[in-house]
DNA sequence: CTAGGGTTAG
């Protein structure tokens, strides 16, 4: 039966592997020295060559053993297995059976071992059936060998099945499972076996359980316990072992704790590549990118040369310490080493380019690799979401799924595409990709659903993501964070404040990210109190350092208190140095508290960054005209003509049960404009609105080809309009807005809402408004 | 004759 299901193995191929053709010559003198030996004799020299894994000549001597016995076929068997040569380990089981032999206690745990290699996960068990026959069902070393299979390849039940059914369990046993755990996610009862096998069996682990031990402590984060087996290491006397060294430099690493790593690798014998591998590694994980070069340079200089791990740990530092011509470098020194083509090593360049903006380089990549596996597929497709690209991010996705890649889309391919979802904003094609991981089953992954939870917010949808978030079976920080957002884009900070109270509540510990949702709800609701007092408990009870994000709320509460001068001394105090992005908010701030002075000081400071500031032109344009000073705003309006930028072309978006309408300004395409307009119109003037505009049935063409200016013809409007006219009663209208809503939509929709009954939700560059009976969630301050 | 072992991309 077993040489049933393995026997697809079997071809001829065994002749022409590497190891056989290089000692072809020595073969055939071999065989003649081998044949005068007495039997004896034959099996050392058998032994001899299986043991140096001379297979060649170990088949040259096998050949002329007339009555092998199990002996010799074990080490056949053997030879290909310590040789990784698993499926001719496999081939001479098959043969051995095929010989009439019975295997023994020595044959399985070999046989085993290439299984597991070869992730055989069926053969194992008829193999595991099989062996109990035979009645060696408690032979130690093939328990062993059994929980190291079940182990790596499932269910870790079946390992501890085994475990708990031996009579008797030597360390090896309790290292095996204590690693099973382990690799099966399992830390903390990786951790409670390495007591448990002390305490109530009184062993003493050795080298191998220490390590597996250690990455426990990494895995559970969890330096004190790392501690106490270190002490165990100087008390065993381990400390001269350079792997356990290593192990345990690779823990306090791990487990942020870099000062003990550092005493350790200095107070260090010896120090290969490995070790500096891990320090380097070590500096990144702790946001100490310069050290990690600094690592580097030391390394070079006691003569240890980098290989291709060193390259990999050094990547994310050198991401981010932004510095394309370095990461470029490591490029170069990685093809100079003869490092690439590696799999691992080029996804993480490309990782690296697209973090840096270089997106073509990545591209460049990932076209060029000799071979993907889904793991590179996933990083391309989040090279693209990450560099604004969001459509070549869904084409990528699309070739990953109908061309014959044969690989399916993991949750981790979700989670990248998802943002791409997010980005355009559809409703309907959110809807589609939430249908899709549905079927996939990625039901339970977190990851999955908090992505589809921030799409879904930033779709429009917040019901949609509350859902998402109530369904949830396990949430982490980032759920909390998420929802949290969430409700601060569709400006209700109350809730979003509340809900961070549930959260800490539960116990769940908040980061940086969860204070920058926290603090966007205040600064959206206006909550100012609240804002300094997160503000001031995120620095002093947590001990994070305000990001730019951060300071940009405060700055935006700050401005909507009309303290323009105090905002512009806490810019000016700020541990970072101002983005544009903050001088924008002081700039929004002025314009709502109509302070053209301060506007014109807050451009000032943004045009001196030279991005594109056709935003800031056209804010200080509106205001000028506002206020009456036709003069200036006719100043900017030459400036934008003299620098060639033009106005961001309004385009709105309503989402229909089954289609997307866009209405571009300037632009006339829907066939039901007319229809449109008048609606628009109508409900504008309801809206109390002069009805200058009203449009007159036989004055329509003069109407279409006036330029209009007027709010009632904003696209906006006609969206909203369409929207209000094609849906039934009862439901909500969805707009889209590419740059923010005008006062006078904002106060004309607001109405709409009132008289239709209808909810109406607006998102525009900035926040979703959402309208109802009159009043806006944004409180008309955004 | 047989079992477990340091750093590693999304």
């Amino acid at each position: 039966m077993v040489a049933r299901a393995i026997s697809h193995l079997v071809c001829s191929c065994c002749i022409t592997h590497p190891t056989y053709q290089s000692n072809r010559s020595k073969q055939l003198n071999n065989k003649r020295t081998a044949v005068k030996l007495h039997s004896s004799n034959v099996s050392k020299l058998l032994i001899s060559h299986v043991d140096s894994g001379e297979l060649a000549e170990a088949l040259a001597v096998f050949q002329t053993i007339k009555n092998a016995t199990n002996f010799h076929w074990n080490a056949m068997i053997r030879g290909h297995t310590n040789c990784e040569l698993h499926e001719e380990a496999i081939r001479f089981y098959v043969q051995m059976q095929n010989a009439g032999k019975v295997e023994d206690k020595f044959t399985f745990p070999i046989v085993i071992k290439s299984c597991t290699r070869l992730s055989f996960r069926t053969q194992g068990c008829t193999i595991h059936a099989k062996l109990i026959k035979l009645g060696l069902g408690s032979d130690v070393f093939i328990c062993n060998s059994l929980i190291a299979m079940y182990s790596k390849l499932g269910p870790i039940e079946s390992a501890e099945r085994v475990f708990l059914d031996m009579p008797a369990r030597d360390i090896v046993s309790w290292n095996t499972m204590i690693d099973g755990y382990l690799s099966n996610g399992e830390g903390l009862k990786s951790l409670s076996s390495f007591r448990q096998m002390q305490k109530d069996f009184g062993l003493k682990p050795d080298q191998c359980g220490v390590m597996s031990a250690l990455r426990a402590c990494n895995k559970e984060l969890s330096p004190k316990k790392g501690k106490e087996i270190h002490c165990y290491v100087i008390k065993q006397g381990f400390e001269l072992d350079n792997q356990v060294i290593t192990t345990l430099l690779d823990m306090y690493c791990k487990c942020g704790e870099m000062r003990h790593a550092e005493r350790l690798f200095h107070n260090m014998q010896e120090r290969n590549v490995v070790t500096f591998n891990v320090m380097i590694n070590g500096y990144a994980l702790s946001n100490q990118p310069a050290m990690a070069v600094v690592s580097l340079m030391e390394m070079q200089e006691s003569g240890v040369e980098p290989d291709a791990i060193t390259l990999l740990n050094l990547i994310p530092s050198l991401t981010q310490l932004r510095c394309s011509s370095h990461g470029r470098s490591v490029h170069g020194f990685a093809i100079r080493k003869a490092c690439l083509p590696d799999l691992i090593l080029e996804t993480a360049l490309m990782v690296m380019y697209a973090k840096i903006g270089e997106l073509n380089s990545a591209i460049l990549l990932f076209d060029r690799m000799p071979e993907r596996t889904l793991v590179s597929w996933n990083a391309m497709i989040y090279a693209y979401v990450q560099n604004g690209k969001a459509l070549e991010a869904l084409d990528l996705f699309v070739i990953l799924l109908k061309e014959g890649t044969s690989l399916k889309p993991d949750a981790f391919t979700i989670t990248n595409i998802v943002p791409a979802y997010s980005e355009l904003a559809s409703l309907r094609h959110a809807g589609q990709i939430h249908g899709y991981v549905f079927k996939l089953e990625y039901g339970t992954n977190t990851l999955v659903h908090n992505s589809m939870m921030h799409m879904y917010s930033r779709c429009g949808d917040l019901n949609a993501s509350r859902k998402v978030f109530d369904k949830m079976l396990e949430r982490d920080v980032v759920s909390w964070n998420t929802i949290i957002l969430a409700y601060a884009l569709h400006g209700i900070g109350s809730t979003a404040l509340d809900l961070f109270k549930v959260m800490k509540e539960m116990g769940y510990e908040p980061n940086n990210d969860t204070f920058q949702s926290v603090l966007s709800a205040c600064s959206v609701s206006g909550f100012i109190e609240e804002g300094w007092m997160y503000f001031d408990i995120m620095q002093r009870e947590y001990n994070f350092s305000p990001q730019i994000e951060d300071y940009g709320c405060m700055v935006d509460l700050l401005g909507r208190a009309g303290d323009l001068e105090r905002a512009v001394e806490f810019i000016e105090r700020m541990q970072v140095a101002p983005t544009a992005k903050i001088w924008g908010s002081l700039l929004t701030a002025s314009r709502n508290n109509r302070n053209i002075e301060m506007a014109e000081f807050a451009a000032e400071r943004i045009l001196n960054f030279g991005h594109d500031n056709t935003g800031c032109y056209v804010i200080l344009c509106a205001m000028y005209s506002d206020a009456g000073r036709w003069e200036d705003a006719e100043r900017i309006r030459c400036l934008l003509k003299e620098y060639d930028l033009h106005r961001t072309r309004g385009r709105s978006l309503v989402e229909l049960n089954k289609n997307t309408c866009s209405f571009v300004e300037g632009e006339k395409s829907h066939h039901q404009i007319y229809t449109i307009l008048v609606a628009s119109d109508i409900l504008s003037m309801e809206a109390g609105e002069s009805a200058v505009n009203l449009l007159n049935k036989f004055n329509l063409q003069g109407v279409l080809k006036e330029k209009v200016k007027q709010p009632s013809r904003h696209t906006v409007r006609l969206a909203v309009s369409f929207g209000l006219i094609s849906s039934a009663n009862g439901t909500p209208v969805l707009v889209k807005k590419n740059i923010r809503i005008c006062n006078d939509c904002h106060k004309a929709v607001k109405k709409i809402s009132s008289f239709t009954g209808r909810e109406i939700i607006v998102g525009d560059s900035t926040i979703y408004h959402h309208f109802n009976n009159g009043k806006c969630s944004c409180g008309d301050y955004w």
